[in-house]
DNA sequence: CTATGTGAAGGCCTTCACAGCG
DNA sequence: CGCTGTGAAGGCCTTCACATAG
């Protein structure tokens, strides 16, 4: 397969969803303009965007929207597939993320909760235990985890996330805020919290509020 | 001032985290090679960064690292400035992000907790109570809110942001699943997990895992 | 002699424009 | 005749390479 840039992925998780979407309000075909404006890009970049992988639509038509919401779904793996997902570091928001409605998509699946402080260990989340991150090489072997939801404090992330990848693990989400090191092979996401605000802050002072007449 | 891109400003928010650290451990000099291995990217790369804004550095021995990190937080308009918060939807995540230690660093302040759960009023998080998103407009206004983070359900969220913006709000963190569109001139940063999941998911089923002999 | 500052080159992603299909 | 599929053009961001400063 051709080379996708990393912005084609991340918008066809968008119109997946958005197709969704449209799948429930039972609209049958959908133009390149229409799923552009619904997510926000326009037409050119959605024909651009599908056209890495294969001819899903129909001239004069547009794309059938059922089939292309589960050809991007297989694309992007969701489909028949259930990627096994462990979370580590079971504070506030590692707690909220397990059973929160973002991940509540099918494709991904929690099958670990690991945690240091033996407070948190017993704790029930969406039916799992959280168990003794000491454990975690074995754990996560065993489990055979895909993907490692990082929320630790950021001063042991890299110590964590240096272990799940010794446990065979290659794709991880981190929401530590800190830069993490892996070796290649390994998939690193950065959810930073931190980041998002201070490009906020960038906007406001670098941009001149509307006047109030 | 030249546009600045988005990259650049992502990357600011790193390098004055990076230099926090370097500040704490006391060293006086950094290079851009350093500091552009410390975040993740190359020397190259900060310098082109940095010369958008000013000589910071000192050929032959680099940057001062409490100097560049001081210049770096005022660009950012984290320094001297309060940005005033407001968090739209206190559900799990809401209540997981006040608090959370990823946004304890100066710059921002937590003013209201808005929700329209009638449950979930009176409620207390870091010493602030969860008032009715009833009175959104009128408490944005009063409160000054510079900033909304808006973790809602996804079918509200357009609504609730549309309401954040008639109330002159300029900028906003969303964290529920759906695009959001908005007037020119307001800044939305989207934080979505279902799209970085599926991300890691596509990597996953598009690499061949290391064999094991 | 080391490391910055910066124009130029290169590469990647987006937008354009239109041929071609239904 | 409308809308897709796609090469080409354009624009933005990264990397290179070297003049310049200390």
């Amino acid at each position: 397969m051709k080379n996708i840039p990393q912005a084609t992925v991340r918008r066809l998780s968008l119109y997946c969803r958005y197709l969704e979407q449209k799948e429930r309000e039972e609209q049958a075909y959908i133009s390149s303009q229409e799923l552009g404006a619904g997510i926000g890009t326009n037409a050119a970049q959605v024909r651009k965007d599908l056209c890495f992988f294969d001819r899903f639509g129909t001239p004069g038509r547009g794309y059938p929207v059922g089939f292309l919401r589960r050809r991007l779904a297989a694309i992007l793996g969701i489909k028949g597939q259930s990627w096994r997902v462990a979370v580590i570091g079971v504070g506030k928001l590692g707690g909220a993320l397990v059973g929160y409605g973002g991940f509540n998509r099918q494709g991904f699946e929690f099958v670990a909760l690991l945690d240091s402080d033996p407070d948190k260990r017993g704790r029930r989340y969406s039916g799992l235990v959280v168990e003794d991150s000491a454990g975690m090489e074995t754990i996560l072997k065993q489990r055979e985890v895909d993907i490692a939801i990082v929320t630790v404090p950021a001063v042991v992330a890299q110590r964590v996330v240096d272990r799940v990848v010794v446990a065979g693990v290659r794709a991880v989400l981190n929401f530590a805020p800190t830069t993490i090191n892996t070796p290649v092979g390994i998939q690193v996401r950065n959810v930073d919290l931190a980041v998002e605000l201070e490009g906020l802050s960038f906007f406001l002072i670098n941009t001149k509020q509307a006047d109030h007449h």
